[in-house]
DNA sequence: ACTTTATTGTTGACATATCAACTAAACTGT
DNA sequence: ACAGTTTAGTTGATATGTCAACAATAAAGT
């Protein structure tokens, strides 16, 4: 059997730096403490509030499942997150009429007033990033990146 | 200024998923799930640990700082991950004679044997993800990677 | 020599993620 | 009508990530 000769050698020639799932989990966790710092600098909100006030729209009204779905978070910790966020006077939530069960989920005015003011900046970060790769390369990152997640959930390389 | 119309449309007509940096959020989180579920099936490791020993690698000794260096992870909680892996026979410590303050960090004989039956396997993981890639979607992911990364640690659109 | 600075690793505090148990309400099928 | 099942959301337990304070040692500057 063959084996690193060194640490951090993954294949005989492959450096961990150049496996492909280890530097998605860089550059993820990098563009992650990218975003929050902007977003703590710009508008004072968390990266996952931020996801969740998306999820709302500045009109619209929700409920915590329909978030969940939506930005695949837990539904335990959406929970937690919009009771901070109410305490915070971002949202807002009100029994629905039709399902007791449910919550319609909305901005209050001072979430709109943020919304407003973070959403064309996060579309300018965007673009700034996106800006730095080539059409090529645009296009590829987003059908590997498909073709990888179908094959991350593909069960046949799970024993 | 214009507002999305719905619930996570990011722009006038993109919608959430199609958004670069949710979309590596996404699959960096499902290849997470499956790499752990792997592991923990095949050699009852963290995803964690298995960063670890691939620092260490079979033969080699390091230090903390060299490993955290190497795996880009937190001092702190690599000196947690390290307390359980010693715990559980993977990893022994001992000081270096030359400088008080550091450790030599080895493989045991049962880590060793776990690294040896696991770093094929997450060889085969690896080539079956990227056999999912053409060449050119290959290439590409890695060179867009390469750029975001950039983009991020560049402090230019923080505020 | 000796004061200052930098490095190594541990620990605590706190935020976030993941998983499971639980209650209440709604739906399903008989 | 009603027993069984599903869905909505809350809460608890536990793991992981992030950040800062700290003690011990080493290295650098004077």
């Amino acid at each position: 059997m063959t084996i690193a000769k060194h640490p951090a050698e993954f294949d005989d020639d492959t450096p961990i730096q150049e496996v492909l799932t280890w530097r998605i989990h860089q550059v993820h966790s990098k563009l992650n403490v990218h975003a929050s710092k902007f977003l703590e600098r710009t508008s004072g909100i968390a990266l996952a509030q931020w996801r969740i006030m998306l999820s709302i729209g500045p009109e619209g009204s929700t409920t915590h499942s329909e978030i969940c779905r939506y930005i695949a978070v837990d539904k335990g910790q959406l929970s937690r997150s919009l009771k901070g966020m109410i305490e915070e006077g971002l949202v807002k939530t009100e029994n629905d009429e039709h399902d007791q069960r449910q919550q319609n989920i909305s901005l209050t005015r001072k979430g709109r007033r943020i919304f407003r003011k973070t959403l064309p900046l996060m579309r300018q970060r965007q673009s700034f990033l996106v800006g730095a790769l080539s059409k090529t390369e645009h296009k590829a990152i987003f059908s590997a990146l498909n073709k990888l997640e179908l094959a991350a959930e593909n069960h046949e390389f799970l024993p």
